[in-house]
RNA sequence: GCCCCCAUAGCUCAGGGGAUAGAGCGUCUGCCUCCGGAGCAGAAGGCCGUAGGUUCAAAUCCUACUGGGGGCACCA
């Protein structure tokens, strides 16, 4: 008996009770249940009689008990008791609980997936590094969270394309192509330029690759130098994402917004202007060129085009997001840093300006930004630390749960003694260890002849078995969760907690027999237990790109 | 000045209106003769920033205030 079967039933019986008020109605999504904190409350309680006792005009404990015997004649159901101010606590009897272990079993890498956002499909933007550097700390909390977002997401049924836009157009490429070039020369850093070392070494890469590079005329070579040296750049942010297992669909390149059609000769910024202008929203000021955003919430109105004729960064903004609605994405995904939050009202604007509904096509996840060790990282002051470094030190594993297990409005600290340290300190070694742990079960069981040929659910009795089998029942509701809330750290916490569970039960009983002991039917049954805890943990970490060793 | 985020155990933080507010670390006490002790059991530790409000029920929702962090370009 899955939760979802249990509350379905009970949806029946209240609708029954209620079909001679046609004042009150209810849906489906009216009746949750949650696992009580409290073990003596049973496996499911109910709040349904206290939430619809004052539309009645009735006293909850009394429609709790007029309910009572219904929820006790449900298959499955042992007990039912009205507690409190008219809780509902049902306890499930032991076979129809324990199913859900070969229920998990046989589902395999699906358990877990639901359909609470089939018929979604969304367009999730993120990191979008300017391809002028190494990603770097600033740039991991994005690539983990985002990615184990879109996981979430899709195992929850949306279709997700997540995407990476390129800032290679602008000034501060040519700043790039400058400073590789200077590198190149031997010549200090130019004003404004680049630091780090990454660019000498991009300008060894640039000279061995276009040998006559020094010989051009400056405004060619830095041409030249800016874009071999992006290519470079581009190749190893990709591979250093790889390295994380963030995974990009499409990295949209902002050059093509400003590339003429060869046939119109109109870029893809002209026509943005076009039919923001069509929706009467553009007007002319100062020589310049002006959004009215301020008519959809933005606090001023914001320049396309300067008075010097140059296109602004926004111009580019709008102009992407018509591309991404252009592309088929009626739900578009931003992350962005708290640094960041100042775009959120023109975003807003701009897809109100396009005649889209912001509330509904449009959310930006803002993140709080991460530190390490306290100490915040800037670019500018040089002391930033780069993505593959972090990953060196410290790998991925640990580092991906450790960016996912905080909600993304969170204030974040990397401890790199902490994620090195193989302790509790480190919650990842926790949850990874409790897999190993059921791999080596599993391999021990296999040794001794235990196998899942008995499977006799009513034998899981013990008190941290019923426990563990409501931890594994609620995992799908977890995912579910977690991707309606765009909040993954919730499946971190939930393994930490199944872990615990795992552990306990672990200590309690014992799959296999003892020495002198016969193999026993509920040592088989046991094993299905093990086998579900095992498939869940793997499946809640493939969500936030983690691995579940089989031994550590 | 305007906007956003945060405030919960000594520390770092969970906690989508529900019953006795949780975890890890730190402190203290127990548990290895058999499946991994990287584990488990227990103890101590709280005016959930303050004051109002909504509700049968508030750490959770609303308002104000206090204290901390961040942001407000014809930059990219």
């Amino acid at each position: 008996m899955t939760p979802e079967a249990l509350s379905a039933a009970l949806f029946a019986i209240v609708e029954g009770r209620l079909a001679s008020r046609d004042d009150v109605t209810i849906t489906p999504a009216d009746v949750v249940l949650e696992r009580p904190r409290n073990r003596d409350h049973g496996d499911w309680a109910s709040n349904i009689a206290m939430k619809l006792a004052k539309r009645l005009g009735t006293n909850p404990r009394e429609f709790a008990l007029e309910l009572a015997p219904g929820i006790e004649a449900i298959d499955g159901v042992a007990a039912v008791e009205v507690a409190g101010p008219g809780f509902i606590n049902i306890t499930l009897d032991a076979a129809a609980a324990g199913e859900i272990a070969r229920t998990i079993v046989e589902a395999g890498d699906a358990y877990g997936h639901n359909e609470v956002l089939a018929g979604h499909t969304i367009n999730m933007e993120f990191v979008s590094a300017n391809p002028t550097g190494p990603l770097h700390i600033g740039h991991t909390r994005w690539a983990a969270l985002g990615d184990s977002i879109a996981r979430v997401l899709k195992a929850s049924g949306a279709e997700v394309t997540t995407e990476y836009y390129i800032n290679d157009a602008g000034s501060q490429m040519d700043t790039f192509g400058r400073s590789v070039l200077a590198a190149a020369k031997g010549e200090p850093r130019p004003e404004g330029g680049y630091p780090g070392e990454y660019i000498g070494e991009l300008a060894t890469r640039v000279v061995a690759a276009v040998p006559g590079l020094l010989e051009m005329p400056d405004d060619e070579a830095m041409a030249v130098a800016r874009d071999v040296a992006y290519e470079l750049q581009l190749a190893e942010i990709k591979a250093s994402l790889e390295s994380f297992r963030v995974h990009f669909d499409v990295f949209f390149s902002e050059r093509t917004l400003h590339a003429p059609d060869p046939e119109t000769g109109r870029t893809a910024i002209d026509d943005a202007e076009t039919r923001l202008r069509a929706q009467g929203h553009v007007y002319e000021a100062d020589d310049a060129v002006w959004v009215r955003t301020t008519d959809f919430g933005d606090d001023k109105d914001r320049v396309l085009t300067r008075g010097n004729g140059v296109v602004t960064y926004f111009a580019a903004d709008a102009a992407y997001y018509l591309s991404k609605k252009d592309r088929g994405f009626p739900e578009k995904i931003y992350l962005l840093g708290a640094d960041h939050h100042g775009y959120v009202g023109r975003l807003k604007a701009l897809a109100a300006a396009a005649g889209d509904d912001p509330d509904v096509g449009l959310s930006v996840l803002i993140g709080q930004l991460v530190n390490l060790n306290g100490a915040k990282l800037s670019k500018r002051a040089g002391n930033i630390i780069e993505l593959d470094d972090l990953l060196a030190w410290l790998g991925a594993d640990a580092l991906r749960y450790w960016l996912a297990r905080y909600p993304a409005d969170s204030p974040l600290a990397l401890d790199g003694e902490k994620l090195r340290s193989r302790t509790n300190d480190n919650p990842v070694f926790y949850v990874q260890y409790a897999h190993a742990r059921t791999r080596s079960v599993a391999r021990n069981a296999a040794d001794a002849g235990v196998t899942r040929n008995d499977f006799d659910p009513s034998l899981l009795v013990h008190p941290t078995e019923t426990a563990l089998l409501g931890a594994l029942q609620e995992f799908p509701r977890i995912v579910a969760h977690a991707a309606e809330l765009r909040e993954p750290h919730r499946i971190a916490r939930y393994l930490e907690e199944l872990a615990g569970y795992y552990h306990r039960w672990y200590d309690a009983t014992r799959v296999l027999p003892f020495g002198d002991e016969q193999i026993a039917p509920i040592h088989g049954t046991r094993l299905w237990l093990n086998d579900a805890t095992s498939q869940v943990i793997r499946n809640g970490l493939a969500l936030i790109g983690v691995d579940a060793p089989e031994r550590m």
